[in-house]
Formats: C-alpha cells, structure tokens, sequence
RNA sequence: GCCCCGUUCGUCUAGCGGCCUAGGACGCUGGCUUCUCAUGCCAGUAGCACGGGUUCAAAUCCCGUACGGGGUACCA
C-alpha cells in the first residue's frame, strides 16, 4: 500500500508553527515511506477564508523546504461534495432541517447539540435563494464509533454523544466534516495526520465515510499541541507564531525545521540537530509523544545558533547580509568570520557592527562606569592615544598599541579602549575591524572619551 | 455541564517489566581556552504528579485521586 498523506490548512491565517508541525510530520511520513505528500486548502468557510493567504501558506511551505506532489483546493471541488450529499438525502442518511439557531437553542439549553427536531418532518428541498434550510446528516442513537490512533491509542466515542450536525449550510455550502470525509475517501488518503484538537471530528468523518461506502477508514495519528507558556494551545492572537514571523528574525529554515521535530518525537539515539535525510530515516508516526510540549524559543535560538555556524562563509555571508544593514559587501564579508560565532539570530547583526559602519551607540551608564571609573584609564587613553598616532594601522600593529600601551603602565587597556571605540563593553573582536576605520576616527573618538573623564 | 485526552529534570525528549543508584539536549552555575563578548571543550544542577494494586521485579501493566489540556458552531 504506497502511503497517501496530506496536510490541510484553513487559509483563515498565516501558517502557525502549530500547523507547520503538522506539515512536516506529514511530510516526513511520506518521504519516509515513498508516498505522496498532498497539500489540501480547506476553504469550504466561503466566509473567513482569504484567498490571499493560500499564497502565504505555500510560501511558508517552502521556506520549510516542505515540498508537495499534489495540490487540491475544497472550493474547486462544491459540487462532488454536494453530489454526495444528494446521495445521503435519498438514502435518508440525511435531512433537510429549517431550525434557526436560536430555536436549537432555546430547545436543547445553554449546552451544545441538536435535539434532532426535524429528523422526521421531511422538511422539503428548499427552493433556489430560500434560506434558513440546512442538510444535517442522521447519526446513529447507539452503538460506539472509534478508531486505533497510531498516537494515542484506541479512542472511543458513544454514538449517543453525537447530535446531528450540519453538512450542509443554508447558503448551500458544503460543511468540513462532509468536504473532508469526501477528499480523504477520494484521494486515498492513507494515514490522517494532525493536531489533537481535531480528534472530535474523527467519528463524525468516521461515519460519513460508512456513508459513502468507504470500506477501509485512513489510520489516525493526533499530534500533541503545541503550547505557551500558559500550557495553552498556540493561538494566533495571544503569541507570536506565524511562521513568517521567524524568517523575519532571522531563523534558518533548517534550525525551524529541526527544531519542530523535536516537539513531539525525539530520536532514539538522542541526537537532536542531524541533517533532514537522518531524521528522515528515522521517523515514525508510533513514536510520537501524546503530551503536549512548549514551544520554547530559547532553544530554538540555539538550535539556530549552531545551524548559523555550519554555514561556510559564502552561504553565510549572502544569507545574512540583507539582515545587515547599510554595509558594504566585502566590508562585511571581512568581519562576518567575526560576526558568525557570535548571533543566534541574523537580526542580531546590525547592533554588532554599527560602530564599524556607523557611530557607536551612546554608552550604557552602568557599563561606562565599570569600565572607565578607574584612576587608571586616562592615564592608558593618554598613552593609546600616543602609540595610535604612529602605528602602522593593520589589526596586529593595533594591537601592540593598545595592549601595549597596558603592559607598559601595568593596567587594563582594551576594555577601556573598547569602550571608547565601539560605545560597549563586549562586541567583536576589536582591532580587526578598528583597523577597517580610519584613524582620524579612532583617534577622534577616543579623545572624546578622553574628555568625558576629566 | 457533557464528551475526549494527557502527566519522566524549569523546558524538549530517551525509556516501551530487570541493562535505570533514570540517559541526552536547552537553560542555569562553575572551570579551561581567550584582546571583551561569543565559540569550543570539561564539570555541576535538577525529574519518573500522588495513592493503591499486579509481579520475584514497575518510570514502564491495571485502578483511583489530583492537576492540566482539547472539544462542545450553519469554524476547521
């Protein structure tokens, strides 16, 4: 049997790291086994979908480096679905029901359901633009409806439990338990994968699949969230998670795309950044966590930081460097040697190297005074400030000047040199870059540092 | 309320009855390397939610409790 997965958005939203999730251990189980990865917009909501985001989404995919063999679109495919419906209605598998809301409501109470009201009034085919008339599929009132889920086990609902829901709405549209009930039988779908909050549709679809004479159901696999630090499921609202969002931080596809297997599965050898085609050789959808797991971005910051410094430097250097900033290129390919050990993430850049290509930002206070409240530093700056007017002006005659200049007088010189140079107390390495400067501008800034301390 | 589900270091995971005085990773702490920071390397820190069973033996199986989550739409 040659595995048939597909991943399912709602173009309602960006591409969330939640739904990447899902896309990516779709994929991985169809690279895994040699079967088709299908990609599948749910846009049946004629209402909240938008159009433009399917755009998005693809993108998204992309960037991932998630690539699909077949492409489907729900709202290309209404009339199939209501064909089936059309079906149901003759079989009596369905009905037409002309209840409002409101009715339901004040009948069944404040909880959620149907009571089944026009079960058996043969509410008559509405005539074309009538509204108010939907199609509600027959559930069973006994009996159990349940399925294997290859994550979390045997999952069991009681037909009792399950109202008649909507398939069909009064505008005519097709619903999703109906839509995708229809696509998985259709494509031959093979193995369902995706998000835990989905696995109260299962029996839903389970049925409607007995219904359009589908013999063997897909296999389920319900992933666990992926949660906030609340312990909540991942909103698009609350947190911060469009996938889009990362690239513009400056996350490698690859350290996201590392990063988001280990949520759920691990390896059985525990190591967690290996190569996609490693992880690739390994996955399977039997050993996929059931608990939900925290998307901590601390961690994928490292995950990130070691994917940035596997780069060699010409992948390094075009990656970053529209992240840089207003910089000449060969300028910033001799410092991104400097630059690449150093960041976690490309936005990270600009603040290392703005004193090089800029001015130095304005000295935190604390900073300032930890470094240059000493008896000694003007006595050092005086003497920098000497060496510096003769020195040859290359990296290693810089910093024979400086250190120099410390040894000479038994005190710290690069720190408060640093200081008066890149306007922090950390950064780069100082002297090849302060060689990138010309030395009107070292010596100008370190004589204004100078003067701050008399 | 009703339905479904989960629980191994702070976090992500390995573990699928003996190899576990529970392993790895992030974080944190300390050390070495070093022009600062960072990288790299080394070391340390911390966990099987609780209570009953089953078994010669339980993190692993069963039951209960507690806590947590998901769903409950003419969204998906």
């Amino acid at each position: 049997m040659t595995v048939r997965v597909r991943f399912s958005p709602a173009p309602t939203g960006y591409l969330h790291v939640g739904s990447a999730r899902s896309a990516l251990f779709n994929w991985l189980y169809a690279r895994r086994t040699g079967g088709t990865f299908i990609l599948r917009i749910e846009d049946t909501d004629t209402d909240r979908s938008r159009p433009e985001l399917i755009d998005n989404i693809r993108r998204s995919l992309e960037w991932l480096g998630l690539d699909w063999d077949e492409e489907y679109r729900q709202s290309d495919r209404f009339d199939q679905y209501l064909a089936a419906v059309d079906g149901f209605l003759e079989r009596g598998q369905a009905y037409y029901c002309d209840c409002s809301q409101t009715d339901v409501r004040a009948r069944v109470g404040g909880s959620a359901g149907y009571d089944g009201h026009c079960r058996d009034r043969q509410v008559a085919k509405p005539a074309d633009g009538s509204a108010g008339v939907v199609v509600r599929f027959r559930t069973p009132d006994e009996g159990v409806t349940g399925w294997d889920d290859l994550v979390r086990g045997r999952v069991e609902f009681e037909n009792s439990t399950l109202e008649d829901f909507v398939i069909v709405r009064s505008s005519g549209v097709p619903m999703f338990h109906v839509a995708n009930a229809y696509d998985d039988f259709d494509m031959g779908i093979t193995h369902v994968v995706r998000g835990e909050d989905l696995v109260n549709t299962v029996p839903r679809v389970l049925l409607l699949l007995e219904a359009l004479g589908a013999t063997e159901p897909p296999r389920y696999a319900h992933l666990p969230l992926i949660v906030n630090e609340q312990r909540k499921k991942l909103s698009k609202r609350r947190d911060d998670v469009s996938v889009g969002d990362y690239t513009d931080r400056g996350y490698l596809p690859e350290a996201m795309r590392n990063y988001l297997v280990t949520l759920g599965w691990g390896a059985k050898d525990d190591i967690e950044i290996r190569p996609i085609s490693e992880i690739i050789e390994r996955f399977d959808l039997a050993d996929i966590n059931k608990a939900p797991a925290y998307f901590d971005t601390r961690k994928l910051d490292h995950f990130n930081g070691e994917y940035i410094r596997m780069l060699d430097l010409d992948s390094f250097v075009t990656a970053s460097l529209p992240f840089a900033g207003d910089v000449d290129e060969e300028l910033y390919r001799r410092l991104a040697p400097f630059v690449q050990e150093r960041i976690r993430r490309y936005d990270e850049i600009p603040a290392l190297i703005e004193w090089i290509v800029a001015e130095p930002p304005e000295p935190d206070d604390k900073d300032w005074r930890k470094v240059m409240d000493r008896d000694d530093v003007p006595k050092v700056l005086d003497l920098v400030l000497e060496r510096l007017e003769a020195a040859e002006w290359e990296p290693d005659a810089l910093a024979e000047a400086v250190l120099g200049a410390g040894e000479v007088l038994g005190a710290k010189s690069q720190l408060p040199v640093r200081m008066a140079v890149t306007g922090r107390r950390s950064g780069l390495p100082l002297f090849e870059p302060m060689a990138e400067l010309d030395r009107v501008v070292v010596l100008e800034r370190i004589r204004k540092a100078r003067g701050r301390l008399d």
